[in-house]
This record gives structure tokens, C-alpha cells and sequence, in this order.
RNA sequence: GCAGGCAUAGCCCAGCUGGUUAGAGCGCUACGUUGACAUCGUAGAGGUCAUUGGUUCGAUUCCAAUUGUCUGCACCA
């Protein structure tokens, strides 16, 4: 037998272990006719590198595809990158501009080909960092969100949607960020809470005494207002609607409209009103047909329109402004404030809202089924409770501003005439003017990234096509994917997908959340906490960081990374890949076949049976996606029952070379290791499959790669209940021993006497005495039915006293002592239980099955009160 | 403002549809090493399951309120 090394070293290992299942087509296991699994990868930007939250990502889908491929599904897990259009643009701009280059300089067509260039240089780094991973993706069918096929997508969804009047373009008040010189949509705006005032600003009244007043936190948009609005039940005001006021510092005559936009009991009850800057006051400009000032230019600087303060920057404007009024006596007062303001989720300007023409989605036809769906179940989120958030989504959301002014993404596919102002929508790449017959300019703007995200799902099949793809592997099963992206891709997925393909694109949307500093803040550049998951997988290996991120974290909750549970996570994999050395180390058998079982000694049936019981549990756990909670029982069963007890009991017998019990010994821990193994192996691909290598194979059922192995489920005829028993009640004998002896710092290697007295010999004789003698540190274990002697510690527990005389150690008032308080302690359980089984109400409406466990607890606790009545009566 | 999450050992967290002697890991204490593993073993200390009510035979678990904390969404003239 190949010896391993004596600690596990991933690096030599994993590597190689992919390269190998790459090169055997594992990852794509072509099952045609068998059910299907089907994950898309939630695409990764291009521009990104590896970071923990993509791991834990990763990990569960991984974890997912593993299982499911075992359990001999036909699984697909596809995986993909996103050209992530704003991202990307911005950081081929930003590279451009250390050459001191601009897009404008390059102009689109040699801007494209940069941006091209970029994702082939940089696309394939995340690939490749997922792959470190572990990740099984099937990479033959790697797709991007530009590719041909998604694009066709793209435009076969935009002229359907515009030619069904779910897609227009308008002149809306959108979110324009100044920095990345675009329109985002709401969903893009993240609202921070900011430091401020309010700047109370007298308005003149026209050909009066008086003046309004109003409270503003832009005083800079003033320039851009068109009118003052009040309410028209507001007493106060009321006769002033239809008059006028002088607009400070312009001089220009603005009417005061009334609109229920102002309110009585808000401010002064007077809004000044700039429709081309604020949505709230767009919409009253509509309703008054005001018109439309624009004072602020797309990188948010002041128009011609105001010379004094033309091309100021609109912070340096609000100043020169608030100046220029308070000395024109216009300045009432000034209040500290602190309000939320919208800013880019890329880059964190603050957002400027204006009055621009872009291309909207209309939401309100496309939500309704998308809530039906979900509702109806045909969607489940796991955890439910973010269908809550959903729904509150997409029962409010307002329509998507889709256009983009970025050249890096799918070109909208509008083309318009100059001549007749005519507009066509068309998935050709060009097109002649239906009236003029000229050539027609098509529209310079792109999409939003999230536009081709939404058809993920169906577009990497083959969608608008009826691919064999589309009809094999959609709709899919599993989303996996972080809570912070439920309204941004989710939803706008399952909108989609109800339109276009008429079905949800996957069962279950399996939420996670995300994955913290130590300290539990969120890892960001800025703070520079981030952890490097490349850095943890060279020093820890994939397997030790998979762990770490997948045990005991539960679906939808954040989680915290730290050197603790990293270390954890390694040192398990050490625990493995020892007990795997000690278990080659004591094989001599060519392959394995588990003995019938009447061979098998008690605790091999209790290990086989323990096991089995596992497989089933583990099973259970991951088809309700509770992934932490099948690694923790994978990690106790592996670390405490096979480790500590199993091999711990089986050395005995490994001593005893050449007889039928060692053989035995050998087939069952053999087999036992392999299973664990297989359903270890989805969680922790590598060390399984390297250990597995190693092992000798099944007589009769030699496995080629743990990866293409069947995943263990339970089995009713490796079902051992009695054998259980047994040994739990030994177990707790030994514990029991053991723990008399620490209570009295009697060492190790002080053996003592040991006699079992017991009315069970089916539980305590020869057989048991070699685990007495190992485990419970005994020189010699008798077996009776009583026991006369004296100066002995007495212990009680699994239906049998062992007394040890334990000579001078034995203090007998402390002895006394403690088994009364032991007595006690039991007494209270015995007239605890008792009096709920007296209880006529819990007796009568208790589930039959609690009550006899209560009984059989009974039973159990007044055995123990017996032998401790029998072993206080001795001192 | 609206909605939602979380509150369990010194720390970090499990505990799935109510019935457990409330659990792991880390840390701490004591003991232990000539052959699987010190990246280890044995044992121990440590919890009124945030508070208050309610439902129930029975509540850490369900409901309501309160407090603290975090997150979405909205508004902010």
C-alpha cells in the first residue's frame, strides 16, 4: 500500500486532480434521458478578480452540481462571464486616461477594439480563479453576456418588446451619473446619508409687497426653476395661484402654481419647483405644464444659459449661489440637515437627476405574472422570506431605464432618420428609412448590463433558437446567488423568462449572504479588509477554504471569515487525510467486500449502521439546500464517531494480525472511509478524491474517480439499531470511567481493577474487556452480578456499575458525595418526567411517540437511580 | 416613514416543521505523547436561550409588544 504523507499538502494535489477530471470530461457527464440539473454560474464581471463573495458562491454550486452529478443526474452546471458594460468601460477609460487619452480621442470603433482587448486579456483570469476553486463547471459550454448568441438574444428581445409597446423611449427625469457620464437606472442609485442644510430663500412676490418663502437642500438648482407650487387647500396661499414671483439672482418672472405636491404641514407649505432636476418636481411641471429650465450640463456643471455662473462645478455653484443671495438679501436662514443622497453603485458620485431622453422598459405588464409566478410557487426562494422582498419589488418598481451612454455593451438597436426624424427598431445591423429611403443612423447608445443578464438563463441555451440545448437543460433547476442581487438580476430573470420562455427559468433560488471581515464588516477596498481567497487556497488548499465557508453557514445569512475557522477548516483536512493514513497503514486486502453480518463484531455494525444513518440525514439536508448543516454532521461523524471511537476501538484488533476479526476489521473500515469519503466529496472535492485513489477498490464495483462515483444514500439492510444501542450504552461507560478518573487526577498510566456488575451480559464480557483495557485505562475488567468490596470508586452509567478500587485516591465522603449529588440530579429528571406523564393533558394530546420517549426515559433514569442507590449503599 | 433580519457559552455561530439533560468550533483550565494526527487525545468550567405578555398539556422554538442591532425600500421643498 502507497503510504501518504504524514500531513495533507493541497498544493501538490489540486492541480493536478483538476486537470485530470478536465481532461476525462467529468464535468460534463452527457446523460441524455436521465432528470436534469441544470445551474447557470451567476457571470462574473470581467473585469473582477476572485473575491470571497464569489467563493462562497461558488462553493454551494459546486456543492450542488457534485451531489446531483453522483446521484447520476444529467447535470449541467454552465458557467459564463458578463461584460458588465459600466464596470468595464470605466476602467478602460480610467487606463486611457494615464495615457492621457479619451474616448472621444479614440472614437468608438478603436474604443471597442481596446475594450475587446481587455477581455481577452483579463475574462480568462476570474475563469481561471474559479477553477482553483474547484469549480465543475462544463467549460466547453463557457459563455459571455456580448458573445453572438446572447446578443441575439438581446435584439430578438428588444424589437419583440418594442413591437408590443413594453419598450419606448421618452424624456424622463432619469439618475445621471456625472462621473461615468451615463444614465443609470433606480436600482443602480444607493442612497447615503449625508451631512447638509437647508437654505430658506425668499422669493419676491411680482408687483407686491411680500415674497414666499421656501426651504431648499440645491440651492443651486434654483436656476432651474420654473415656478413655486403650493397647495391649493393651503389658506395661506391659495389666492396666490396664477400670480407670480421673481426668481432671485436671474430676475426671471415664475408662476405660482398650486399642485398637492406641496404640503400644508411641511416647511413653509411653498416648494420651489425645477422640473428638469427633481423627479417629484417633474411630475408637477406635467400637471402644470410648466417648462423645462436645464441648468446643469452632463458632468454637472452650470449651462451658458447663467454666465456668472456658467461652467461652475455644482458644488462650487451652490456656494457662489448662496453667497450671491444672502448678500441680496434673499438668504433667510440656513439649518443643518442630514438627508440621504443618491449616489452611483459603481462609483459613488453622487447622482444628478435630469431630464433626459432615454429608452424605458415598461415594467407594470411584466411584473404582475413575475409576482404570480412566485406566488403560485413556481419560483421558491430559499430562504422563503426573500420572496417578501421580491414582491415588495416588483409590486412598486417604476419603469427600467435601459439606455446607457457607454459604447462598451449590446448597441441598441434603434436606428432613426435624420431627414424625417422617422424611428425603426430592427435586428439588422442597418437599415434604409421607410419613407426617405436613406440610410438610417442608429442609435449610439447601449444597453444596461442587466439587460442581458436578465436572459442568462435561456440565452446561453440557444434561446430565440429551439436548440437541443434549450429543451434539454431549461428550465433550470438551481440559482444560486447572494441577497444583494435579488433585485437587479433575479427578479428582472424571472420577468424575462415568464415573457419570452412562458416558464420560470429555475426552481429554487438558493440565497446566500455575504461573507464579513472577522469583525463582521462587509470586506471593502476602501477599508482594505478584503481576504484574498487565492491567497487562502495556496496557503490552505480549495478543500480548507470550501469548509470553512460552507460549514455551518445557513441560507440567506451573512457570514464572518476568519483565521480561526480557516484553521478549523485546515486542520480537518488533516484529521482526513490521518485517519485515511491510518487506515492504509492496516490494510493488507487486495479490494474490499464488506463481511455478512453474522462476521461483523458490534461495533462494526454500529459504525456501518452510524454511517448509513449519516448518508440518509446528509442526503435529507442537501435536498433542502441546508448545505451547513450536512457538512457539520459529515464533520462530527468523521471527527468524533469514526476517529475518536471507531478506529480507537478498531486498534485492538489491527494488533491482532492474520486473525478473521482483523479481516473484518479491515473490509468494514475500508468501506466505511469510502463512503464517507463520497459524501464528503462534494463539499471537499480534492482530498476525497486523492484519498479515495489510494484506497483499495469495492470487489466487484471498482470505482474509476470518486467524482463519477455513486453519492451513498441510506440503506435499510446497513440498519443496525440494536447494535447502536450497544454500543452507545459502552460508550457511555468508558466516558463515564474516564471521567471518574480526571474528577480525581488519577493519571493514565495508573491502571486500575475494573468490575462491571450488570444484569446484562448480552452488553458487558470477554468481548468487551480489550476496549476497557484501551479506552478506560483498566488492568483487568471482571464481570459479575454483584459486587462485595470496599474502598472503590463506583461509577454508573449504560445499565452497569463499574467499581475500581482505586486505593488511597479514594476519598469516600467525596464519593459519597458526589454520587448523592449524582442521585439528585437523577431524582429531579425521574419527578420531572413523572409529573408529565401525570399530566392527564400531555398524556392524552402528546403524540403517542414523545409520551413513550418520556416512558422509556422513565425506565432508563430509575435504572440509574437503582445502581445508585446500590453503589451509595457500598461506602 | 414602510418592510425584513438578527439577539443562544468569554468569542464566533448551529439548533429544520414546539417535547433535547440546549450543542459544535475557537478560547480557557487540568491531565496526557515511542508509531494515524500536538494541525492531536481525555476530561472540565462556562448559558434564566434579550425583556414582557400570550397561545399550548408543554415555548429557545409559534404569536404580540418592548429594547438593542443590522439590512433593504421610500421620502426629505
Amino acid at each position: 500500500m502507497k503510504e501518504l504523507e504524514k500531513t495533507y499538502d493541497p498544493s501538490q494535489i489540486e492541480d493536478r486532480l483538476y486537470a485530470e477530471w478536465t481532461a476525462r470530461g467529468y464535468f460534463a457527464p452527457n446523460r441524455p434521458g436521465k432528470p436534469t440539473y441544470t445551474i447557470v454560474i451567476p457571470p462574473p464581471n470581467i473585469t473582477g478578480q476572485l473575491h470571497m463573495g464569489h467563493a462562497l458562491d461558488n462553493t454551494l454550486q459546486d456543492i450542488l452540481i457534485r451531489y446531483k452529478r453522483m446521484q447520476g443526474y444529467d447535470t449541467l452546471w454552465l458557467p459564463g462571464t458578463d461584460h458588465a458594460s459600466i464596470a468595464t468601460e470605466a476602467k478602460i477609460v480610467e487606463a486611457m486616461r494615464k495615457e492621457g487619452l479619451t474616448k472621444e480621442d479614440l472614437g468608438r470603433e478603436k474604443f471597442l477594439e481596446r475594450a475587446w482587448d481587455w477581455r481577452k486579456k483579463y475574462g480568462g483570469r476570474i475563469v481561471s480563479q474559479l477553477k482553483k476553486m474547484g469549480s465543475s463547471c462544463d467549460w466547453d459550454r463557457e459563455r459571455f453576456t456580448l458573445d453572438e448568441g446572447c446578443s441575439k438574444a438581446v435584439k430578438e428581445v428588444f424589437v419583440r418588446l418594442y413591437e408590443k409597446g413594453l419598450i419606448y423611449r421618452g424624456e424622463r427625469i432619469i439618475n445621471w451619473c456625472p462621473h461615468c457620464r451615463t444614465s443609470i437606472s433606480n436600482a443602480e442609485v444607493n442612497y447615503e446619508e449625508q451631512k447638509s442644510h437647508f437654505w430658506h430663500i425668499r422669493y419676491p412676490l411680482v408687483g407686491g409687497e411680500g415674497y414666499l418663502e421656501v426651504a431648499t437642500t440645491r440651492p443651486e438648482t434654483l436656476l432651474g426653476d420654473t415656478a413655486i407650487a403650493v397647495n391649493p387647500a393651503d389658506e395661506r396661499y391659495k389666492h396666490l395661484i396664477g400670480s407670480y414671483c421673481v426668481l432671485p439672482l436671474v430676475g426671471r418672472r415664475i408662476p405660482i402654481v398650486g399642485d398637492e405636491h406641496a404640503q400644508l404641514d411641511k416647511g413653509t407649505g411653498c416648494v420651489k419647483i425645477t422640473p428638469a432636476h427633481d423627479p417629484n418636481d417633474f411630475e408637477v411641471g406635467r400637471r402644470c405644464r410648466l417648462p423645462m429650465e436645464v441648468c446643469l450640463t452632463p458632468d454637472a456643471k452650470i449651462t451658458d444659459n447663467y454666465p456668472k455662473y456658467a461652467g461652475m462645478d455644482r458644488y462650487e455653484a451652490r456656494k457662489a449661489i448662496v453667497k450671491d443671495l444672502e448678500e441680496g438679501g434673499y438668504l433667510v436662514s440656513i439649518e443643518d440637515l442630514t438627508h440621504e443622497v443618491g449616489t452611483c453603485y459603481r462609483c459613488g458620485t453622487t447622482i444628478e437627476p435630469m431630464i433626459s431622453l432615454q429608452w424605458f422598459v415598461r415594467m407594470e405588464p411584466l411584473a404582475k405574472p413575475a409576482v404570480e409566478a412566485v406566488r403560485e410557487g413556481k419560483t421558491r426562494f430559499v430562504p422563503d422570506r426573500f420572496s417578501k422582498n421580491y414582491f415588495h419589488w416588483m409590486e412598486n418598481t417604476q419603469d427600467w431605464c435601459i439606455s446607457r451612454q457607454l459604447w462598451w455593451g449590446h448597441r441598441i438597436p434603434a436606428f432613426y432618420c435624420d431627414d424625417c426624424g422617422e424611428v425603426k427598431v430592427t435586428k439588422e445591423p442597418s437599415c434604409l428609412c421607410p419613407k426617405c429611403k436613406k440610410e438610417m443612423r442608429q442609435d449610439p447608445d447601449t444597453l444596461d448590463t442587466w439587460f442581458s443578464s436578465a436572459l442568462w438563463p435561456f440565452s446561453t441555451l440557444g434561446w430565440p433558437d429551439e436548440t437541443e440545448d434549450l429543451k434539454r437543460f431549461y428550465p433550470t433547476q438551481t440559482l444560486v446567488t447572494g441577497y444583494d442581487i435579488i433585485t437587479f438580476w433575479v427578479s428582472r430573470m424571472i420577468f424575462s423568462a415568464l415573457e419570452y420562455t412562458g416558464q420560470t427559468p429555475f426552481d429554487t433560488v438558493l440565497i446566500h449572504g455575504l461573507v464579513r471581515d472577522a469583525q463582521g464588516r462587509k470586506m471593502s477596498k476602501s477599508l482594505g479588509n478584503g481576504i484574498d481567497p487565492l491567497e487562502i487556497i495556496d496557503k490552505y488548499g480549495a478543500d480548507a477554504l470550501r469548509f470553512a465557508l460552507a460549514t455551518g453557514n445557513s441560507p440567506g445569512n451573512d457570514m464572518r471569515f476568519s483565521d480561526e475557522k480557516i484553521e478549523a477548516a485546515r486542520n480537518f483536512n488533516n484529521k482526513i487525510w490521518n485517519a485515511a493514513r491510518f487506515v492504509m497503514m492496516n490494510l493488507d486486502i487486495g479490494q474490499v467486500e464488506l463481511p455478512p453480518a453474522e462476521k461483523l463484531e458490534t461495533e462494526d455494525k454500529w459504525i456501518l449502521s452510524r454511517c448509513n444513518a449519516i448518508a440518509g440525514e446528509v442526503c435529507e439536508n442537501l435536498d433542502k439546500y441546508e448545505l451547513g448543516v450536512a457538512l457539520a454532521k459529515l464533520y462530527d461523524f468523521l471527527w468524533s464517531e469514526f476517529c475518536d471511537w471507531y478506529i480507537e476501538l478498531l486498534k485492538p484488533r489491527f494488533a491482532d494480525k492474520g486473525s478473521a476479526s482483523n479481516v473484518v476489521a479491515q473490509n468494514v473500515i475500508a468501506y466505511v472511509l469510502r463512503q464517507t469519503l463520497k459524501l464528503l466529496h462534494p463539499f471537499m472535492p480534492f482530498i476525497t478524491e486523492e484519498i479515495c485513489a489510494h484506497l483499495p477498490q469495492m470487489k466487484g464495483k471498482a470505482e474509476e474517480s470518486i467524482m463519477v462515483s455513486d453519492y451513498p444514500a441510506f440503506d435499510p439492510a446497513l440498519s443496525f439499531p440494536e447494535d447502536e444501542e450497544r454500543m452507545e450504552k459502552l460508550i457511555d461507560l468508558i466516558r463515564a470511567i474516564r471521567n471518574r478518573r480526571a474528577e480525581m487526577n488519577v493519571p493514565p498510566s495508573k491502571k486500575a481493577h475494573l468490575t462491571v456488575v450488570s444484569d446484562r451480559p448480552d452488553l458487558y464480557g470477554e468481548k468487551t474487556t480489550k476496549f476497557f483495557l484501551k479506552l478506560a485505562y483498566c488492568a483487568d475488567v471482571t464481570y459479575a452480578s454483584s459486587f462485595e468490596g470496599e474502598n472503590t470508586v463506583q461509577v454508573v452509567a449504560g445499565s452497569a456499575v463499574g467499581y475500581m478500587p482505586l486505593g488511597d485516591l479514594v476519598d469516600l465522603e467525596k464519593e459519597k458525595k458526589r454520587l448523592e449529588s449524582e442521585k439528585e440530579r437523577v431524582e429531579n429528571e425521574i419527578r420531572r418526567i413523572e409529573a408529565k406523564l401525570a399530566n392527564e393533558g400531555f398524556v392524552s394530546k402528546a403524540p403517542a411517540a414523545v409520551v413513550e420517549g418520556e416512558r422509556a426515559k422513565l425506565v432508563k433514569y430509575k435504572e440509574t437511580l437503582g445502581k445508585l442507590n446500590e453503589a451509595i449503599a457500598k461506602i
